[in-house]
DNA sequence: GTCTATAACGAGATAGAC
DNA sequence: GTCTATCTCGTTATAGAC
C-alpha cells in the first residue's frame, strides 16, 4: 500500500502549500493582522472546517508563514554565500547582506512578517527559533572563520558590558572574543535597520541609490566586526 | 462671542484628544490594521457619524496618530538633547539615542506605527514628513557642530557611491563632507535596527542586558560617522 | 484512518431603514 | 442617533464519503 500512501501524503503536501500560497497573498493584500482562515479556504473552494486537518488554527497557519519565510530568507542567504565560499571573509559578508536584502525586496510582506510589527495576538512560539537563526549562524561562521585564520579583535569593552558579553560569547560563538560578539550582534541588528528602511520607505526623498548606499555600509559593518579583506 | 467661541475650541480639542486616546488604546489592542472608527467612536459612547466631525476618514485618524507619535518621539529625544546641550558631540548623540530607545519601550505600538510594518491599504501624506524629520535632523544638527569645530572626515566613497553621497549632503547638510553624511545616514537606519530588535522581540534569548549593549553599540555608531569624544 | 461538508456557537463588524 | 437585519470571523461537533 506504499502508493497508495505515497499518494496521499502527496495530496495533503499539495493542499497545505496551495492553503499557504492563498495565505501568501492575503498577507499581501489585508496584511497578518486580518489574515482569515475562511478566506483562504473560500478562495481554495474549501469550507473553513477542512482547513482544521492541515493547521489546528489561524496562529498555526501563520507559524508556518514565518518558518517558511525565515528558511526561504536562510535559504536565498546561504546559497548567496556558498557561491563565494573561497573567497575572503569580507567578500561572503557582502554576499550575505546583499542576499537578505535582495530577498527583502522580492518578499517585502513576508519580510514585515518576520521581521516588521508584531501581529497583534501572536507570540511566536520556539519551533520559529531554528529557521530564524539561520541567517545569524551564517554571519558567526564568517566571522569564526576569519577569526581562526587572521584572529580578530575587536574594540575594548565597557566594564558595565563585559559580563553580558562574555555570556553572548559562550552562547553563540564560544570560540570569538567578547568583543567581537558584541560587535557581531550589533551588526546583525543593524543591518536589518538599513533593510528595513529602505524596504517600510524611510529612505524615501533622503537616499535615492540605495544599492551602494547599501553596499558599502555593510562593508562598513564588517570592517566594524574587525572584517578588513 | 469670543468667550463661547473659545469654548466651543476647547471642547472640540478635547473631543479631539479623547478620540486619539481612544484611538491609540485600540492600536495597543488589536494593531494599527484593525483601527476602526466605530469601534473608538463606541468606546467614546458616540456615534460612528459624530467622529467625521473630527477626523474625515480613518486614514486621517491615522495620519493624525502617526504625526503625534512622531512629534512625542520627536521631543524626547530634543529634551534629552537640550539637557546635555553643552557636553561633547559624544555625549549628546548617545543621549539622543537613548531617549529614542527609551520613548519606544515606553511606547511600542506606537513605535510599530510609525518605524514597524506599513499599514495596508494605508499611505502617509507629506504631511507626515516634518515631525518625521526631528530625530534625524537632531543627529544632523550634531554631527555638523563637531564638524565645525573640529573638522570630520570619513571613510573613502567607493566611486559607484560617490554621486549620491554628494547629493545626500547637498540635501541634508551642505556643510559636510559627502562621507560623513553617507555614515551619518547609515547611522541613522542602524540606531533604529537597534531598537527594533529589542523591541520586536529579536534579541530574545540572545541578549539580555540590554541597556548596555545598546549604549555600546550606539557609541560604537558615532565613531563610524567620526564624532570620538 | 483520512478527509470534506453541514451546521452551529458567540462574538464582532456593517449597511440601511427609521 | 437608534435599531435591526445581515454579514464576517475562529472554532467545534457531527455525520458521512473514500
Amino acid at each position: 500500500m506504499s502508493t497508495a500512501q505515497g499518494a496521499r501524503a502527496r495530496a495533503r503536501m499539495e493542499i497545505t502549500a496551495a492553503i499557504k500560497d492563498e495565505a501568501r497573498r492575503q498577507l499581501a493584500g489585508e496584511g497578518a493582522a486580518k489574515l482569515s482562515l475562511r478566506a483562504v479556504a473560500r478562495e481554495l473552494g474549501m469550507v473553513s472546517s477542512a482547513l482544521y486537518r492541515y493547521f489546528p488554527s489561524r496562529d498555526d497557519l501563520l507559524t508556518a508563514l514565518i518558518i517558511d519565510a525565515y528558511d526561504s530568507l536562510g535559504e536565498t542567504a546561504e546559497a548567496a554565500h556558498d557561491a563565494v565560499a573561497d573567497a575572503g571573509p569580507l567578500r561572503r559578508w557582502t554576499a550575505v547582506c546583499e542576499a537578505v536584502r535582495g530577498w527583502a525586496l522580492a518578499h517585502p510582506h513576508e519580510y514585515a512578517l518576520i521581521y516588521g510589527s508584531p501581529v497583534p495576538g501572536y507570540t511566536a512560539p520556539e519551533a520559529t527559533i531554528p529557521a530564524a537563526s539561520r541567517v545569524g549562524l551564517l554571519l558567526v561562521g564568517i566571522v569564526r572563520d576569519a577569526h581562526e585564520k587572521d584572529g580578530l579583535t575587536g574594540p575594548a569593552l565597557p566594564a558595565e558590558l563585559r559580563g553580558e558579553a562574555e555570556r553572548m560569547a559562550v552562547d553563540l560563538a564560544p570560540a570569538l572574543p567578547p568583543e567581537v560578539v558584541a560587535a557581531l550582534v550589533a551588526a546583525w541588528a543593524q543591518l536589518y535597520g538599513l533593510v528595513g528602511f529602505e524596504l517600510f520607505g524611510q529612505f524615501n526623498r533622503v537616499v535615492e541609490d540605495r544599492e551602494p548606499f547599501f553596499r558599502h555600509a555593510v562593508t562598513r559593518l564588517a570592517h566594524g566586526v574587525g572584517l578588513d579583506r
